[in-house]
DNA sequence: CTATAAACCTACTTTGTCAATAGGAATAAT
DNA sequence: ATTATTCCTATTGACAAAGTAGGTTTATAG
């Protein structure tokens, strides 16, 4: 399984963010509880995706969070490698990582490198703004 | 990185396997020294692949491996399925896997099948043969 | 028939990441 | 002053990834 906790959790969050931020912040225990998700391990999530930016906050009573971009803008791809890193399917793909030693005549770069990009580009055209009011019925995969 | 080093080293194997099999079995000493894999940790792989009826292994003074099948008869995703395992992105797409308790009202269900299917179909078009010759130079990715 | 080269087998170790927990400090509204 | 919230540092337990170690069996060659 490619996409920890982590990742999967932090959409969670947003989704939620975005579907109940009408006016007012979204405090971090409301969404624990929808959620099913232990608040403090969620703390740790969020506290990312405020350092990076995605998340303005608001401390004391009344206080929470709420997305500071229109849903559309966050694109599922920008929130996982916040929260994963790089997406690359092997090492050797990530951004400034340290080529292989045998590159020069390796099989299966060119393999790897077509699925980091198809990868990517899936990931890339999703946005919150899809996500919100998803439900399983309503899509049809194919 | 969502690949691990068994995918990674079992397909080096069989393509090293396919590249020197003309007539004679490959024997393991000499694909580890070629690809600079410790022969030990190479051992488990391969007996993992020998099981799964992908290699023909030959004991004793002479023996070796070769493929029982010809390179085009490998996808690259039935071996990466073998070693790590399913390759959904997430545990709740893996065959007869547990579904999550939330199911029903799951944002993100549907990305992740989505997700599921670019990869495999990616990776399930992919054969030994098109990796066998395979240089970073010789293609273009785009 | 003996030496050798190979596959095969079981067990262990080391290292690191994932997922979560614990306990509090700072801050803002009521 | 009380309460509800975010923020911060540290620690834990479980598990898997990656590799090591030491031997047993089987086939070929001389
Ligand atoms: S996997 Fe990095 S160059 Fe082959
Ligand atoms: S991730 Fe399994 S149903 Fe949402």
């Amino acid at each position: 399984m490619m996409i920890s906790t982590k990742g999967r959790y932090a959409l969670r969050f947003l989704v939620d963010v975005a579907e109940h931020q009408a006016e007012s912040f979204v405090p971090l225990r409301d969404v624990a509880e929808r959620q099913g998700i232990s608040e403090k391990y969620l703390e740790i999530i969020v506290k990312e995706l405020v350092k990076g930016g995605e998340l303005e906050a608001m401390r004391g009573k009344g206080g929470g969070y709420r997305l500071n971009r229109p849903p559309e803008e966050y694109s599922v791809r920008s929130v996982l490698e916040r929260m994963e890193g790089p997406l690359a399917p092997v090492a050797c793909l990530g951004p400034g990582q340290k080529p292989c030693p045998r590159q020069a005549d390796c099989r299966t770069l060119t393999l790897w490198q077509g699925l980091d990009r198809v990868i990517s580009d899936y990931l890339a055209e999703f946005t919150l703004a899809d996500l919100c009011g998803e439900r399983p019925e309503s899509a049809v995969t194919r």
